[in-house]
DNA sequence: CATAGTGTTATAGTTAAGTATAACAGTATG
DNA sequence: CATACTGTTATACTTAACTATAACACTATG
């Protein structure tokens, strides 16, 4: 994880995204703990309360479940369910965007393979479009 | 413009995101007026200080000029400064997290292509990685 | 059964985003 | 010069996000 914050989106959401990406990643597998909430809260420096909010998403989501005294653990079938609904989510409301976007800014294949690397010459004085 | 307003951000980024969006399409050329605080707020159903604040961020960002009484407009050279910024951003801040999340969400070439089209049968029984 | 871990709830305060209403200020035009 | 457009500022209020502090509830372990 990193110990960065965006302020594009609330704390507790990209808490929850994060818990996401690590069980895709395979970071934490079914059946293992999340990281405590006051182990998180102490270590990013946030409110325990922000914590247990983004937790408690991803407990209403199905993917997690709570069990007091003894913390949070990732359910059976979590990983595909994750697999499943974020796909659809990803293709149906984000990536549309990202295509128009690209398209946008003239962005080609080139420029998206090379990161951030070299900016290519435009063709002729006027810019495309 | 949609009429519609997303919950994972501001409304008054959106209301600028969306302005830049029509100056890189050509909606909005230099020298053009943008769309009066009031209509916009009266068509989008939204605070006219909402509008107000998406607006001053373009001309904080130099984007736009304002001229009281008259309006505010698309300053001269927009449209490439824009190129330029927005680009970079995209690559170096969204592009990166974007194939991130592809490569988690395990989706290939085809599902980006097709759109929200088909979904793809597993090879086998185990999900890959 | 005390201790040190878990999650959970309560109370109270700050800040940013958005709203509602109204007034002020400048420009073009009939 | 009245009218109808522009942007701008002021006041006051609501809500969501986040914080600070503390207490409560449960579980495993020595």
């Amino acid at each position: 994880m990193d110990r960065e914050w965006n302020d594009k989106q609330p704390i507790y959401r990209q808490l929850r995204d994060r818990v996401v990406a690590m069980i895709l990643d395979g970071v934490l597998n079914e059946g293992d703990p999340l990281p405590s909430v006051r182990n998180v809260a102490a270590e990013y420096r946030v409110n325990p309360l922000t914590v247990l909010k983004g937790y408690q998403q991803l407990v209403d989501e199905d993917f997690v479940e709570s069990r007091r005294g003894l913390g949070m653990f990732v359910k059976t079938g979590a990983r595909n369910l994750l697999l499943q609904g974020e796909r659809q989510k990803f293709l149906a409301e984000e990536w549309p965007q990202i295509q128009a976007n690209i398209q946008r800014l003239g962005l080609t294949p080139e420029d998206l393979l090379n990161g951030a690397g070299k900016r290519r010459a435009p063709k002729s004085g006027k810019e495309e479009r």
